[in-house]
This record gives C-alpha cells, sequence and structure tokens, in this order.
DNA sequence: CGATGAAATTGACCGTGGTCAATATTTGGA
DNA sequence: TCCAAATATTGACCACGGTCAATTTCATCG
C-alpha cells in the first residue's frame, strides 16, 4: 500500500532541482531566488512549497549532495599516514565549504539537524565524515588514549573552526589548510 | 571636527534599544520584529536602519553586550585548576548561548566576523573569551607543548561543537557539560 | 466508462525585512 | 539672528519567502 508518488511530482521535482542548480551554476548559491525557480520550472510557487518545507530545505538537499560527492572521492583514499596528509585529503571538501560565505552559514545551520527533530542530508554527511575520519584513526591510529571516534569528533570541530576564522577579518591572514594543519598536530599528536 | 553625533539621535537610538530590549524580554529573541520596534520606539521605520544596518546588526549589539556581561563574571574567577573547574566556569556563557537555536545561530554568525570586513560586538567577545582562556592557561597551564593561545583557539573550538551537537538531534542525548568535559580532558590533558 | 476520493497544483495574498527620495531638524558661521 | 550645509527622520514602496482555500489531475473500483 501507500503507492503515493506519481509520476507527475517525480517530474515537477527534477524541473524544481534543475531550475535550482541552473540558476546555482549562473550566480552562485547566495543568487538563487525561489520565485525565480518557479519561474523556470514552469511551476506556481506553492508547488515549490509543497516539494519543500522551505527555501532553507531545498538548499540543505543540494548541499548535501555535494558534500556527499566529495565524501566519495575522499572515502576511496587511502588512510593517511601523516597529518599533512589528513589535511590534504580534507582540503576538497573545506574548498567547496569556503566557497560562499552563504554557504558555509547554511552548513553550519543544518551541521546540527534542522530545527526540529529530523536529520537532513547536511547533518548526514556530518555524520559520515565523522565515520569516514574515524575508519582512517582505527586503521591508522595517531593517538592511544581516546577512541577513535573522539578524535574524529575533534578534527571536525577543528575543521569547522579553521573555515570559521578563514571568514574572520580578525584571523583571515593564515589559510584554513595551514590553520588546520596545525591544530591537528596539536590534537592528534600531543607530546605532552 | 567631526562633532558628529546629535543629542537626539543618542535618544532615538535608545529608545529603538529599549523597544527591541523590551520585545526580547517578552517573548525572547527569536520573536523580535523590526515593525514591532519602531512602532514602541515611535519612530518610523526607516529611521532604524539609520541606526542600524540590519536586523542582524541589532541583533549582534544586544547579544554581543549580554554576552560581555558574562564574560565580566567568568574574568572575576580565579584560574580554574582542574578541566571540571573550567567548564563549570563557562556554564553561566554556554546557558545563554544555547537560550534559543535562533540565539546561538546568530552568535555562529557573527563570531565569524559579519560579512564584509568589520568586526562587530559578538567576533570582539569571542576574542575577549580567547584572551580570558588564554591568561588561565598561561597561569595554569595545562599543556607545556603548544602555546597558551593555542589550547584557547581550541577551548572555543570544543565549546562550539559541544554546543551545536547539543542541538542536533542524534546527539542530544549528552548534555553540553559533560561533552565539553570530555572534550577538554582529551585536549588539555593528553595522555599519549 | 463514469464516479469518487486522494494527491498535486495554483495563484492571490500576507508578513516582514530593507530602500530611498523627499522632508524636517540641527548646527556652526557671518 | 539668519542662512546654508550637514544630519536625522519619514513613510510609501519594493523584494522575497511563505500560506492556504480553491481547483485540477490522477488512480482506483464497480
Amino acid at each position: 500500500m501507500a503507492k503515493a508518488v506519481q509520476q507527475r511530482t517525480l517530474k515537477t521535482r527534477a524541473k524544481l532541482l534543475d531550475a535550482a542548480q541552473a540558476m546555482i551554476s549562473e550566480g552562485g548559491y547566495e543568487a538563487m531566488r525561489v520565485e525565480e525557480v518557479v519561474l523556470r520550472a514552469g511551476v506556481a510557487k506553492g508547488t515549490f512549497f509543497s516539494h519543500f518545507k522551505d527555501k532553507d530545505a531545498l538548499m540543505d538537499q543540494l548541499i548535501g549532495a555535494k558534500i556527499d560527492r566529495h565524501l566519495d572521492g575522499i572515502e576511496a583514499l587511502d588512510a593517511p599516514t601523516s597529518i599533512a596528509e589528513m589535511a590534504e585529503a580534507m582540503m576538497p571538501l573545506i574548498t567547496f565549504m569556503t566557497c560562499e560565505r552563504y554557504v558555509f552559514d547554511v552548513i553550519l545551520r543544518h551541521s546540527g539537524a534542522a530545527a526540529n527533530a529530523d536529520i537532513g542530508p547536511v547533518a548526514m554527511t556530518f555524520g559520515r565524515h565523522a565515520e569516514v575520519v574515524t575508519k582512517w584513526l582505527w586503521e591508522k591510529p595517531f593517538r592511544k588514549d581516546i577512541s577513535a571516534e573522539l578524535q574524529a569528533e575533534g578534527v571536525q570541530a577543528f575543521m569547522v573552526q579553521a573555515i570559521s576564522l578563514m571568514f574572520c577579518s580578525l584571523h583571515n591572514s593564515v589559510a584554513p589548510r595551514e590553520r588546520l594543519e596545525t591544530y591537528l598536530n596539536a590534537w592528534l599528536m600531543p607530546t605532552a
């Protein structure tokens, strides 16, 4: 039962996603306008909101999908054997996350899951990213005194911090990659 | 020269701030509406935007001031001698930051300084917070292998992470204080 | 096929943040 | 005291996300 989803629905959703993607390709994520999307998709405004809870939900989906593709690439890599390698491995993801201030804001807003209860695509990618790093650290542990999971959580915290500071005019003289390496050295290879 | 600021200006700004503060007291930060604020202040809408760049800028100011007051209290404390004490010392700040999801969003959005260049009140408080923690760690260092500044940056990163996860439905079973202690133990007292 | 209920779509409408040319007020100098 | 330049205020207007009752389309069954 519940043969709910009609063909029409899939087609409409695809049109909306295509239109949104096209707008983003042209002017970036921040420039995406719901009004323009429905215009291009040739549907009414209300239709948009019967497919996506709000504009943010669409962003969540599009950005989440993009992150997932980057994680595919990262997951295919061998476990890094040095801090520098680990930072290097994460750079494609960081580059995307920093492509627009707006994108990073959306990611932050959804990383801890959307306001109420349900986990969205971006939140899922944070879970997945943690898993990938955990696996690395399980194969090739840097520290033995704490679990791989905890180490991975820290890696994530420092990644976010490195990106945040890059957007901060007080601290943007240091590149995120350099800063990340500093953090990871201190976090994963403490000498005292 | 530049005897710019008129008496009138100060009065108007005070009226706007008072009205905003009153609304927040009644319904929380999220419920604040610019239209209602100008109504209560008895000025035109345009006046609001000649005093504050946008709604966010007012929030930045109000929330920044609140954080500053919490930092006053924290700064007056003696340097903590244990991780538990340090987490305890930071709790008033964390409690405020988590009072509303919206508040935390505003803080995150401004922690890395507003979009373009200039540092706002909230960003200043992040600088100040780092200084306070740095001073603690200078007086009573936990680690010797990295600078107090770097340790402080990590403390900040983990504070943000602990709060973010609290808002995440995947991870909100652990209280932020507990999580923060776990992080700080691993960060400030590594045993390998 | 025609009827019936469920699901998708529509578009006029609203809330609210933000703009700007016109107007009013203040200030400092002659 | 009066005038011109600087500064502050006004409110009609716009942009854009989001809502919802009415309407259209679809799937199923007798």
